[in-house]
DNA sequence: ATTGGCACTCGGGCGCGTCGAGTGCCAGCG
DNA sequence: CGCTGGCACTCGACGCGCCCGAGTGCCAAT
């Protein structure tokens, strides 16, 4: 009974503050309808509150904010809203005419940062092992080429060679040729040990050996794992927030993808559905002040990639991760198809 | 000889202002030896450039601040400054161990970012027509496929094609092989023509069409400019030069290329060199307090590309300039290369 | 043409008093 | 036992008045 309205009351705290953005106090939350009790009540409420750590004062004699543990409580506790019609509608029609996987990422991330209005940043689509289709070898001048490897899943990878050597024409021929017999009859799983031999035969010039690593590392998934982000804009927005200084370390936190990365990884690593850190949860200096928000999508088949929203600790968490969830099952359809 | 110390006076406002971001007074600069004059004398000076429209004071009583047309005069006037040694030596270290295309573009951007202490945006180098070397075609369910064509001057696009119907495996396959042999045998010139007259063979199926539009557009130099930034942060730590609704603009002007590859093409069409575009001459609205000094690159060949810097208009012209043209200069080597 | 002197202006900073939102505590009530 | 109304208290925000000093424009002198 008493546990229930406490909880209201801290419902209550965090959605004034995220609307208003100013502290809250018990006047104004009594007369605000939904919890029909005196203001004097809703102290006790909160100084209760405050015990817990939930909530705290900027100074005496101002309304209360909530703490990052009281976003976390808010957030266990409260079912994502819905999204609303036009939010669907925007969903469909923004995605549904991309016509390549450069294009579908793209969309997403501006789309979830208009839905959002945070920072949204989304993960290239993790790849599969897959089979090759074809490599292309293009020389690029006396001891540089260049090879594009095509695999079955219409991916494209490109890597350089460091030739060592100068080859003549007839040889650098008869490697292409060789090394697209060998990767293209090979199976996903026997390519890496089929281009080792390849590359260890008798005769064969020390760049083979690159040349294979290279043409596997392609196969295997890619290069480096990529994220794009869009919506920065919506960070200076944000209001007081952020000062200008912390607001340079965040963006610097993005532009860092690394930190970010491995965030995203932590983050959805236990469970499938939308995860949330708050603030000081991140364990980032300059995400201190800071709330990530993400899914992952593309799950059923292959790799999980991932994707989120960030923006002040002071945000609406019920409409963000509403919004993460729809694009990350959207894109999943996507994806899979 | 008094014109001669008015532009003294004027470049020492715009260096004293640039440094300090505070207006500066007439005692100020008489006490900094380098003009040895009376304070007096240069109140005149300062009379006479405010009547020029070259500086302005904030309100009565305080010192002056140079305007945009004052930024101006002191870019024409000013040589750019030489490079640190330390700076060289950052721009080969940096770029040097670059592995291909899109490795020298994120390492150039970044280095920019670092060297002018601004927003760095460089745009990939735009491709000259070429020979193609190959088309692979990847069937991807039963309506669409994806076009992947590999230029002699080792780029890679990519494009999908509506089949609008589900062509045989046979017929999917002799589609692939022609469309190969026509593209690969074709000249640059006579590429489009040859493409266009295989697709109107006889009993040549409907997307026969849109797949030679593809590569041929693929060949011709590829689908849309892209430009990418780095150093965003650079622009929240900007001070007070920004306020928090006008650093939005910002950001929102950036995201949206568009303007910005209109303004950097603007800007670099007339001549080869650096050019700087400052406050309001940018002719956008939202950039009214930034400056944009910008530089092409990878002339010789084909097309032109373009990068630069962008900041706050109380920035230090002579240093970005240098930083953007050294990076220009080193970047056209690695591009013909 | 340059300079020193002088009166003037005006924004920034400081101290002060007021106001009011919000609190904690306590006694009373169902 | 939980809720409520009342009351004294605290403390930041705001407005006002004041002073100070940087910086100016003008003028007479060199």
């Amino acid at each position: 009974m008493t546990d229930d309205r406490r909880r209201a009351v801290l419902h209550a705290i965090v959605e004034g503050y995220v609307s208003t953005s100013e502290p809250v106090g018990s006047k104004a939350l009594s007369t605000r309808q939904e919890l029909g009790v005196s203001p004097a009540t809703i102290r006790n409420d909160m100084a209760a509150l405050e015990e817990e750590g939930l909530i705290a004062q900027p100074h005496t004699s101002a309304g209360r904010i909530p703490t990052d543990k009281g976003y976390r409580s808010f957030v266990d506790h409260v079912a994502a809203s819905a999204l609303q019609d036009s939010q669907k509608r925007a969903i469909t029609t923004f995605l549904s005419d991309a016509v390549d996987v450069n294009d579908v990422v793209e969309r997403s991330v501006r789309l979830l940062s208009q839905l959002t209005r945070q920072v949204a940043v989304v993960q290239y689509p993790s790849v599969r092992e897959s089979a090759v289709r074809r490599v292309e070898l293009v020389r690029m001048g006396a001891e540089r080429a260049l090879a594009v490897v095509v695999s079955a899943d219409a991916r494209v990878e490109q890597a350089t060679i460091a030739l060592g050597e100068d080859p003549s024409e007839q040889e650098f021929e008869r490697l292409a040729r060789e090394v697209n017999q060998v990767s293209v009859t090979a199976t996903p799983s026997s390519l890496q040990g089929d281009l080792d031999a390849w590359a260890a035969h008798d005769g064969q010039p020390d760049w083979a050996a690159s040349l294979a690593a290279a043409v596997a590392k392609s196969a295997r998934g890619g290069t480096v794992e990529r994220v794009v982000f869009a919506g920065t804009a919506n960070l200076a927005r944000a209001g007081t927030d952020f000062e200008a200084d912390a607001m340079g370390s965040v963006l610097d936190a993005l532009e860092e993808q690394v930190v970010l990365l491995r965030l995203l990884h932590e983050m959805t690593g236990q469970s499938q559905d939308v995860a949330v850190r708050i603030g000081s949860e991140t364990q980032h200096e300059s995400l201190a002040r800071t709330s990530i928000v993400a899914a992952g999508y593309g799950a059923d088949n292959g790799g999980l990639s991932l994707l989120g929203a960030l923006g002040p600790t002071r945000m609406d968490y019920p409409g963000t991760m509403a919004a993460v969830r729809a694009v990350a099952r959207y894109l999943s359809k996507v994806v899979e198809a």
